[in-house]
DNA sequence: TGGATATTATTTGTATCCAGTTTGGATATC
DNA sequence: GATATCCAAACTGGATACAAATAATATCCA
């Protein structure tokens, strides 16, 4: 069960259970983005009151994950004039954030990077891309919390956690073609090692330079995700469709 | 009247009035860093009902003004381990932005920057610490909004807003001599037509350089103003307090 | 007199209710 | 048949009533 949320349940209030509740379904995708949010259909399912699910859905409307259209409140949805804020601001982050690590990780923090860094091998093997993209997150947050300060780590959280709906999004939307065990995933792990290598060793150049290269390599697939190209497209058998006449070839 | 407050009035909804009302008692140190929020107060005094302040009051710990402690609501306030954090962000994000601003701004962009520099140096020459500090920080959103991306200048937005807090409570609880016609604020000033000097002129590296000369000067300020320095420390006079006997000289 | 427990009061979280507004559908008229 | 108008239903924002939890005070016992 995913888990991405904050408040890992312990959930006193109710309006914190609801709130965790939508913004999984958010992020999982279950609500998609720009469809509009149904509170009643969140009341009568949840069995607690107005209230509490008005809250939820303020909160996330503040976060930015719900927005408010007119009357009716929508998932945030994507659109490419924000690709390239997105992919900016993440990249600023990460290479901030992965320095500040270097520089200032303490060995609880070692530990738990450790720890997150083989919980995404081990997922690496099975092929549940939610999953996947879960671990991946969750390692990311790690390293956050190892160096960034308090607001760097906020942010840096956001950006995260945007990307992460952005990935799902082009996971389902774009071409999907054999993603575990893919040339990209070995090369994330490499990346996630040589992360956590550079940052045990205090290196901030280092932890800098594969930052860079960590992102170039997320946004890479992304694009490739959306422009459907699937490795080497040159391996497309063009066969005549049956049902057409001869003369019917289409150009391209 | 301050109106740092995004949603200028032009409010529909109740909950909108009183969120921005609670904003900017924030803001303006009116509500104190630290303090509880007393929501029965907000009702009565508003005239309307729970459910709007309540809102009201769940956007702004969504947005870190206010935190929930246990039970009750407070604002949030300053604590030293949090000066080294603050710094550091907004020197990254003040840089990044401005660097970007340098390289995307459009005209209207440069007429609005220019007319909130105006206002700035108006405001110079009144000795209204709280207006002069919200002019700066308006100069510097329309800055933000030349060049930034929407989630780089939602971020500084952020920090800004944070930075605008602090620097008003280091002016109540530090030392205030003489702020208007201060050497600072001429360098301020200078600072700012050199940004956006550079900023007309398209050269990143140049906003960049300004930029972070700024985040600095800024710095400097208000530590100087926290640790009570006015100047040159050697001119205070020690003089002997009345009352006391010979032998009571105390040690510092 | 001091500490502990019980009771009360205040505050916060939740539920329900009400009013205003908007939307969809149905009917009537052109 | 199409369009316009009116009515009804549903939804949102706001108000109030109710319940639960915590804090404060008072009383009782040691």
């Amino acid at each position: 069960m995913g888990n991405v949320t904050r408040n890992s349940d312990a959930g006193q209030r109710n309006a914190d259970r609801i709130y965790g509740e939508i913004r999984e379904k958010i992020l999982s995708m279950e609500f998609a983005p720009g469809s509009v949010i149904d509170e009643a259909a969140i009341v009568q399912k949840s069995g607690v009151s107005r209230t509490p699910v008005r809250e939820a859905i303020i909160r996330l409307v503040s976060e930015g994950l719900l927005l408010r259209d007119g009357r009716q409140v929508r998932v945030a949805s994507f659109d490419i004039s924000q690709l390239r804020d997105v992919f900016e601001s993440l990249m600023l982050l990460s290479r901030s954030m992965h320095r500040l690590a270097a520089l200032r990780r303490q060995p609880a923090h070692l530990t738990a990077m450790w720890r997150a860094l083989q919980v995404f091998e081990a997922e690496a093997e099975a092929p549940d891309e939610v999953r996947l993209s879960e671990a991946n997150h969750l390692f990311h947050m790690e390293v956050s919390k190892a160096g960034a300060s308090s607001v760097l780590h906020r942010f840096y959280e956001t950006m995260s956690i945007e990307t992460l709906r952005l990935s799902r999004q082009c996971f389902i939307v774009g071409d999907r073609t054999g993603y575990v065990g893919s040339e990209h995933l070995k090369q994330t792990m490499q990346d996630h090692r040589d992360l956590f290598a550079a940052i045990e060793a205090g290196d901030g150049d280092e932890a800098d330079r594969v930052a860079q290269r960590h992102t170039v390599l997320f946004r890479e697939r992304l694009t490739r995700q959306l422009l459907g190209m699937s490795g080497d497209i040159d391996s497309f058998r063009l066969q005549e469709e049956p049902g057409l006449e001869p003369s019917g070839r289409r150009s391209r």
